[in-house]
This record gives structure tokens, C-alpha cells and sequence, in this order.
RNA sequence: GGCCCCGUAGUUCAACGGAUAGAAUGGAAGUUUCCUAAACUUUAGAUACAGGUUCGAUUCCUGUCGGGGCUACCA
């Protein structure tokens, strides 16, 4: 039985169509799809692109394809033509053989390694002057589950983090605790790290906008005039220049505060279930990034103005001029950027770079492309930038510049919490151990979360709801979680030990429609993974997840999987049961969500 | 002002240029001597607007109207 069968009824298509035209028509142009299931049959070729080359009405055409492609395959048992479709139906026996074929392979849907070019995939990137935030999460589950995705279609990946430890913003937050705070500690504070520097940052912004203000008042400046003039505006740009020249006192206090903050930041990344295989530091990148900046300046590629600030002219390419170094010296976002991206490239020689950072950044990614193209560096086109939409609340925007955030770590706290709720509600875990619970409500908390994210188009905006996300009805992650385990139930009651020896091969006549529309399903899953590696999609994942449970769901009610009289029947679904559980566990595992055994 | 992204049932999301625009949720009505009812079945309900491209447009192009973002010597 052929493993294949779109790749021959394509290539069949072709030499048919060679054969009666004489015309070539290649594969990309052969339009064969899954058989939408309101209609009968497998795949459906759509015509309609031949009609011209087989100079015959659509009808016609479609009906003398389906002719001389039952004819030349085995495989196809029937066709038949609804206006330019052409609907194929595959012989049970081919389904019957992909079970076989599967059902006890673990890794279903999911290649090793098998494409040597490496890819980075970069995400995350937080500020060590803010906790991670709400947008923080969209990130790291994307990141994170287009890493294990890429990996899960052949490739070789890496997953970086890139840490903006150094720059203005992070002066802010040093310099209001080193005015403000008499020696605190995460300790003494009883705070965790992160939270404790964010505290400060927030210290700073209030009160030079207290300076602002007054400024305003007593001089008439406009607010633009009194940020800049603010006395600690210009404090926070002296020990930026003071860190750059290493000074040692002002390197303790930032290593020191950043400690606490990685600190914070580990125990968030763990909960979230995403890890990193190298982290990047900007501090370490941005000197580098200087340096290509100088070269470039060197050989006339970029140009000095008068006050010695450094520009990249882009006019030729439709945008405006870049600024690369400061008046003073020192380097902006941009410039650390390049550094990074250098360094990225030289330790591991990627293909391709991905970069999982929001939308409003894409100006950013469109200018750092251009720079590097202009510094003529090979890898310019190799930058691809995830861009990925906002996340909203339902009471309201979240603006981090303007303080409306919400915390990563108390949201999350708050999913547990909702999943403790609604589980004790249902009364399921009576017979759990303390740890066993525990471990399940943050199962379900962090599926309801993840699921809920990605399962939206990254690149468009969206809407978190957790009250919903935590539903066990509908498109959620807890009802493909409990979906899983009632399966896993029924295979232990069934035993599946029992299960091992068992020919899974019934008389293809005695399957029925139900069970046949699952095989179909799963059968589809290695294309589904194939298609979300190239689109970079959680999405596409997701929500084959949840059609197939339903599927599934609709399969077990009408057909009673233990109790039922015809025994090579019954192992045969329960052998359904197992790819099925095998799949979801498979591709919940792309999304980073964990599936339990019980629930 | 300029540039970019987005406008689909009440709501949250789907739909390589393909068939009768799918789900879920909420609304209405049902199903439990049965292996997890956190399930299943039935039902009403949508492509912002106007043109164009073609066998065919939610999808591509143009314009209008809405929403968001960018346009920093912040990151």
C-alpha cells in the first residue's frame, strides 16, 4: 500500500495531463486538497486551472481526470465530480494501513532532526528595569512553541534570549534606589527581584515628573524642553556615561540589582514552562555594535555630523536617516541590535534568525535589515521578525509606559486560582493527594492560558479573556486536557498491555463513518506540523488539537469503545484511541502545554 | 501629515484565490440503567462600504469609513 498518496496523484495528474497535451504542468501548480467533510471523498483536485490546457468544460475535464486516475492507482476506490471538483475516495484498506503503520509510534507527527541549517529563535527580550508583563506572555509562548515546532519539522534550532541589561532606562531604575533606597533588598523588601527594581523605575518616573511639572510652572518650558532640562534627567544620562567608562562603583550596584532581577525573572520563565539554550546580554553586545558603527563610519558608509552623533543615510531606501551613536558617544537600541545580531551570526552560522518581538517594533526590524544591508553584512536577509499583535484585557488597554500592566506572575497566580476554583467546584479530585492537585490546577491554569494565546494569528491584536480560557467547554485548552485524560482512562481500563499484540486490522467493510472521519483527521497531522514550521503557526496546531477532540468526542459517543460485541472492532478503536491520545499529547507539546494523565 | 497592520454571527476566533464563509461561546430546544455529562444532538445568527482584476474574491488592487501601531539622541 502506497504511503503517499498525494504526491502520486499529483504526479499522475501531471503525466496525465502531459500525455493528453503535451503541456507540463508542474506540482506547485496542482491544486489537491483535503475533501471538505460537508462532502464525499478524500482529496479533491480542483480542475479549474486545466480547463484550457484539456480544452474541455470543467465537467468534462474533472470527469476524464477521475477516470485515468482510478485507472492508474490502486488506491482510489471511487471519484465523482460536483462542477470543476474532482472528489477521490481512498480505498478503507490505505486507512487501515496508515493505523497499522502508527499506532505505536510515540513520536507520531514529530522528525528528528533532519535539515543541518541551523535557526535561531529569539524571544522573550525583557528590560531588567520592568517584571514581565502581560506582553511578556504572548512572546514567550510564541517563542517558545515555534521553537519546538521548527524542531518538530527536521530543523536544528536554538532558543536565545536577549536580555537589555544596560542603557538609559536601566540608569532610571539604578539611580532612583541609589538615591531612594537606604539599602533595600529583595530580602528586606520582601519582594521578589524584579518587582523590586520595577518599584524603582516607577520611583524615578514620578518623580521626575514631579521636576517636570515644576520646571513647567516656574519656567514656562514646554514638557519636552523640561524632561530633557530635568535635573534627574540629567543625573540618569551622567551615570549612563559613568557605566560605560566602567566606573566601578556604579557597575557594583548594577550587577548587584540585576542579580536580583535574573533571579526574579528565573522563577517566572520556570512556571511559564519555557527555557532557554543561550541568553545574550546586551551589555556584552553594544560595544560590538559600536564597533561595526566605526567600520562603517570608516569606510564612508555612514556619516558624523557636526556634534560627532553618528547616522545611517536611508533615504534610498524609503526611510528616513537613522541615528547609530550619540553626541556623547553612546549607543542606542539600533546600536546594540547590530553587536547582537553579529555575534548571533558568528556563533552559530544560522540560515535563519527569528526574532519573536511585538508589532510596534517592526519599523525597528525594517531599519535594522537596511543598516546591515547598507554595512553589507550576509545575513541582513536572513532576519526574520515574528511580529505578533497586542494583547488586550477585557477591561482595557494595557499601556506599560503609562503603568497600566498587568503582571505576569499575577496573572498567572490568578489562573491557578480559577482552575483550583472551577475543578473543586466540579468535585473530580477528591481522591487526589495535596501535590497531585496542586500539580493539576497549574496543568490546567498554564493549558487555559497558553491554548487561549495561541491559538490566535499571532500578527493580530487580541483578546484575553480568562474567565473563558478557563472554560471546559469549547475551543480551550482544558477541554483538550480532558479530552486526553478520558482517553487515557479508557485505555487503562481497557489495558493496554492487551492491547500490543492485537492485529488492528478489521474487515475495512465493518468500519464505520465515525471512526473512519478520526483516522482521516490524524492521518492529516504530520501536514499540519509541516504547514505551522513554515508559516511559524501555534495557531495552525492549536486548532487541529481541538477539531480533532471533538472529532474524537463525537467518535466515542456513538461508538462504544469496550462494550462492544464484535471484539476485532472494538481493539481496532481502541487502537483509534491510541493514535488519538498520542497525537493530542504530540501536539499539545508543540504548543508547550502539558497534558495529564487524570483530571 | 506620511508609512504599516487590522475590520467576518451579540462576543472570541477560523477559512493555500475555490464548493453552501466554518467553530466556540451566549440565546432557544433536547439526550444520562453507559467505559470521565468538564460530553453529545438540534436550532437562529456574519464577510464595514463602493468599485476593479477572473471561470471564481473574506482573501489580490484602488478609493471611502472605522480601530490600532510606528514616525525619539526611550528600549
Amino acid at each position: 500500500m502506497p504511503v503517499n498518496p498525494e504526491k502520486r496523484i499529483a504526479e499522475a495528474v501531471s503525466e496525465i495531463i502531459f500525455q493528453e497535451s503535451g503541456q507540463h504542468v508542474t506540482l506547485e501548480n496542482i491544486d489537491l486538497q483535503r475533501t471538505r467533510k460537508e462532502f464525499e471523498g478524500d482529496f479533491t483536485l480542483v480542475v479549474f486551472p486545466f480547463v484550457k490546457i484539456i480544452r474541455k468544460s470543467p465537467e468534462q475535464c474533472a470527469d476524464f481526470l477521475g477516470q485515468a486516475l482510478a485507472a492508474r492507482l490502486g488506491e482510489i476506490a471511487s471519484y465523482h465530480v460536483i462542477k470543476g471538483f474532482l472528489n477521490l475516495t481512498l480505498d478503507p484498506a490505505f486507512w487501515l494501513e496508515f493505523l497499522r503503520s502508527q499506532m505505536n509510534n510515540a513520536t507520531f507527527g514529530v522528525q528528528p532532526v533532519s535539515d543541518r541549517s541551523q535557526v535561531v529563535v529569539e524571544f522573550s527580550s525583557p528590560n531588567t528595569n520592568k517584571p514581565l508583563h502581560l506582553g511578556h506572555i504572548r512572546n514567550n509562548l510564541l517563542g517558545y512553541s515555534v521553537a519546538r515546532i521548527l524542531e518538530a519539522a527536521g530543523q536544528k534550532v536554538t532558543k536565545v534570549n536577549l536580555v537589555n541589561d544596560r542603557g538609559i532606562h536601566i540608569c532610571k531604575s539604578m539611580l532612583a534606589y541609589m538615591k531612594f533606597g537606604k539599602g533595600e533588598t529583595p530580602e528586606t523588601a520582601g519582594k521578589k527581584g524584579d518587582k523590586l527594581v520595577g518599584d524603582y523605575y516607577v520611583r524615578f518616573e514620578k518623580e521626575l515628573q514631579a521636576e517636570v511639572n515644576t520646571l513647567v510652572q516656574e519656567k514656562g518650558l514646554s514638557g519636552e524642553a523640561a524632561r530633557k532640562q530635568a535635573p534627574l534627567m540629567q543625573e540618569a544620562q551622567a551615570l549612563l556615561r559613568k557605566w560605560e567608562l566602567r566606573d566601578p562603583e556604579t557597575i557594583e550596584i548594577w550587577e548587584r540589582m540585576n542579580a536580583w532581577v535574573y533571579k526574579g525573572f528565573d522563577a517566572t520563565y520556570r512556571r511559564m514552562g519555557v527555557s532557554f539554550d543561550k541568553i545574550y546580554y546586551e551589555s556584552d553586545t553594544y560595544l560590538l555594535g559600536k564597533e561595526l558603527v566605526l567600520e562603517g563610519l570608516n569606510k564612508g558608509i555612514l556619516q558624523q555630523k557636526e556634534d560627532g552623533s553618528v547616522w545611517a543615510e536611508l533615504s534610498d531606501e524609503n526611510l528616513d536617516e537613522k541615528l547609530l551613536l550619540r553626541a556623547d558617544g553612546t549607543s542606542v537600541y539600533m546600536t546594540q541590535d547590530l553587536g547582537t545580531a553579529q555575534l548571533r551570526y558568528d556563533d552559530f552560522k544560522p540560515g535563519k534568525m527569528v526574532y519573536v518581538v511585538g508589532n510596534e517594533q517592526n519599523h525597528h526590524f525594517d531599519v535594522l535589515r537596511k543598516v546591515l544591508k547598507k554595512l553589507g553584512k550576509p545575513y541582513a536577509e536572513s532576519i526574520f521578525h515574528l511580529s505578533y499583535g497586542m494583547v488586550e484585557l477585557p477591561e482595557g488597554k494595557m499601556k506599560s509606559r503609562e503603568g497600566i500592566v498587568v503582571d505576569a506572575d499575577d496573572l498567572m497566580d490568578d489562573m491557578f486560582g480559577t482552575a483550583r476554583k472551577t475543578t473543586e467546584e466540579l468535585g473530580k479530585t477528591q481522591e487526589f493527594s495535596e501535590e497531585e492537585k496542586e500539580r493539576l490546577y497549574h496543568v490546567i491554569g498554564m493549558g487555559a492560558l497558553k491554548y487561549f494565546i495561541l491559538k490566535v494569528d499571532p500578527k493580530k491584536n487580541m483578546l484575553f479573556n480568562p474567565a473563558e480560557s478557563i472554560d471546559f467547554n469549547g475551543n480551550t485548552g482544558p477541554f483538550i486536557q480532558y479530552t486526553y485524560a478520558r482517553i487515557r482512562s479508557i485505555l487503562r481500563t481497557a489495558g493496554t498491555e492487551r492491547l500490543e499484540a492485537i492485529d488492528p486490522r478489521p474487515d475495512p467493510g465493518l468500519i464505520n463513518d465515525k471512526e473512519l472521519v478520526l483516522l482521516k483527521l490524524l492521518y492529516g497531522f504530520p501536514q499540519v506540523v509541516a504547514e505551522a514550521a513554515s508559516e511559524l503557526s501555534p495557531a495552525k496546531i492549536a486548532n487541529f488539537s481541538y477539531e480533532l477532540c471533538k472529532t474524537f468526542n463525537q467518535f466515542y459517543h456513538e461508538c462504544s469503545i469496550l462494550n462492544e460485541p464484535d471484539v476485532v472492532i472494538s481493539e481496532f478503536r481502541l487502537k483509534l484511541a491510541q493514535l488519538t491520545a498520542q497525537t493530542i499529547h504530540n501536539g499539545m507539546g508543540l504548543l508547550g502545554i502539558d497534558v495529564p494523565e487524570r483530571m
